[in-house]
DNA sequence: TATTTATTTAACCAATTAGTTAAATATAAT
DNA sequence: ATTATATTTAACTAATTGGTTAAATAAATA
């Protein structure tokens, strides 16, 4: 639960996903949309995958990235319906 | 937005969400509920406060601190969304 | 006016974060 | 077997985080 927060509380992390929205991408694909460093990017997926986030396959020389949308959808509506008007004990 | 998720991803300051959403509680009440010294929630208040998670009311001696649900809810719920099948553009 | 009370601010510390460049790894292609 | 390519890991750095204790502030009370 921290874990996913603390992927999305980075800018950079949620636009990665953004990208993953549309389609699943390799890391090269993804490094090439941001300014930063390829290592940089490289750790962002890292703490996705670590908050479960995303997915990766290995597809030859390359990594295929995912996101995970259900974990995305599960954690932060499951974390709303702790504060529903209908949650009052 | 950032901000909101920076804040999310504390379990501290959840859980002193989860007992604003309850009531509004004192800084003072707020603290006794934790084992960490006063300061460090007052910074969690602080915080909770930057994400407009939360709003202070002064009152006398104590300060009132209020949930912001719908910063809450719409911030997570406006996220959600940009994720829904229905986005696809 | 002096004291107590609730809370925050300041100063500090260890651990973590987000970035860098350089080196390592692993697969593909010549 | 060598070289090229995609990606990660390592080593480093500056800034941020989450905690501490001590001092400051501000309102209430004696």
């Amino acid at each position: 639960m921290s874990g996913v927060f603390k992927a999305l509380s980075d800018p950079t992390r949620r636009e990665i996903l953004g990208l993953l929205r549309d389609r699943d991408m390799t890391a090269g694909e993804i490094a090439e949309q941001f300014e930063i460093s390829k290592p940089a990017i490289s750790k962002h997926l890292d703490l996705l995958k670590e908050a479960e986030l995303v997915s990766v396959e290995k597809k030859g020389l390359y990594r295929i990235y995912s996101i995970n949308l259900t974990v995305l959808q599960d954690t932060l509506s499951g974390f709303l319906d702790l504060f529903e008007k209908e949650n009052e004990e």
